[in-house]
DNA sequence: AATATTCCTTGATCTGGGTCAAGCGCAGAA
DNA sequence: TTCTGCGCTTGACCCAGATCAAGGAATATT
């Protein structure tokens, strides 16, 4: 965080979405992008309201939710740095699907929906958005096996790997309340589980740094081959 | 279904995907995809493996899945006639992410990866396109609430509202465990359930058909207002 | 420094819904 | 026609995780 003079185009370049694009498409973007600094726990759009922009998240964390009726908050994806989010309200419908509240100081770069029109006759970043596109519904599809298929550890365990990949020692900036809305349990719940991992020496917490038993991530799932037919429930 | 002469054209034009589309775009599809017909309970593709085709179901039902490592299925979306599935192969990775099943006799239609291409260069179909994997993006998003944040009752009726409209007759063709995976849960529990319905009064089951009371949907949630901020669990 | 919040933890308790098991009835196979 | 298997139901049981409640630690506010 904090660095003031910030550059659009580096921040561009180094999003996981923009990077394969051409000089000048970058250059075109950052002339008409947005900065737009929010701090902690601002709401950046509501669920419902109109938008006509689409954000990149540069520097920070921000998670996109849904309320539901009893007023329970439910997560719906963890925004992590270089990631684009709120593109959803360029086409169809120009009400944002989810709410989004940055998790800690953040600086966003906004791209109103006419940039984005332009660049899009450009056959190649037309490529790149739909792709782009096209993990998002992966991931969703992904997550929704994630919630309803996987206990709570697992679930810390896969939320490790996505944001930070896999290593043996985190730096978490998150709140452990965020965290445990992350993957979709309460605080209580999580804080219980770390205390069982701890027990089981799975985990080590030195107050800033979480620490994993060497080799944990051997004999950890990720299997991603081909399925058999599976005997018939569906 | 059984319709055996079939009308390419008039199927896509009925398609709630193509149905904007100009006559020339719906001709040169209708030349190109290439009809297939399906038994129940047949595999259409499967989760992992390579494709190059996307998918209109014109007549029947199909289901996407994805399958934990247990071997547990979860469903991810049910699909409807008109609806398009196994798009997301055009783009990025040429692996579905899901598996698809037809829950009945059911009539697709095949569009190669190539055709659509060519389509995309029109301003006016990629709009389209890329309004649909928004509002697939969106259907993702609200899934993940729907499961995780209401119970097996609630889940069922969305279903049929989503599936079918907000009637007080309905005449399903599904068998009861493809509904119960549908709406994320087990025969059993759905079992249940209908009993419980029935003996609350809620609802009627006479064979071929399933009946609400009157007046049933209202009182029924659908609340699409605008939410509050929520007194910051997030 | 004192006070108010919010975060985190731990305990006690409850429950929706999943698991296991058994029985029934119907439809397709032989 | 009989057999076999699957779809559906019902009962008994269990458990992961939510809820409710309360205290301590840390941070922000006056």
């Amino acid at each position: 965080m904090a660095s003031l003079p910030f550059d659009a185009r580096k921040l561009l370049r180094d999003s996981d979405f923009f990077n394969g694009i051409s000089d000048m498409s970058i250059r075109s973007l950052a002339a008409i992008c947005i900065p737009k600094r929010v701090d902690k726990r601002q709401l950046i759009f509501l669920e419902g309201e109109e938008g006509h922009s689409m954000y990149i998240l540069a520097e920070g964390g921000v998670q996109l939710y849904k309320t539901a009726s009893d007023g329970r908050e439910i997560v719906i994806k963890t925004i992590r740095e270089g990631e684009i989010f709120g593109e959803v309200v360029l086409f169809e419908r120009n009400e944002y699907p989810v709410s989004a509240v940055a998790l800690e100081k953040s600086l966003l770069l906004r791209l109103p929906r006419q940039q984005i029109d332009c660049l899009l006759v450009a056959d190649s970043f037309r490529r790149d958005f739909i792709g782009m596109l096209m993990r998002k519904q992966r991931y969703l599809a992904d997550r929704i096996l994630y919630l309803t298929g996987h206990d709570v550890e697992e679930r810390f365990f896969f939320f490790l790997q996505e944001q930070f990949g896999r290593l043996e020692e985190y730096r978490i900036s998150l709140s452990k309340k965020d965290i445990a809305a992350a993957i979709g349990t309460i605080p209580e719940t999580f804080s219980r589980l770390l205390l069982r991992l701890k027990e089981e020496k799975k985990i080590r917490w030195d107050g800033e740094t979480l620490h994993l038993v060497e080799g944990f991530w051997e004999g950890f799932s990720e299997s991603r081959r081909l399925k058999r037919p599976g005997r018939g429930h569906l």
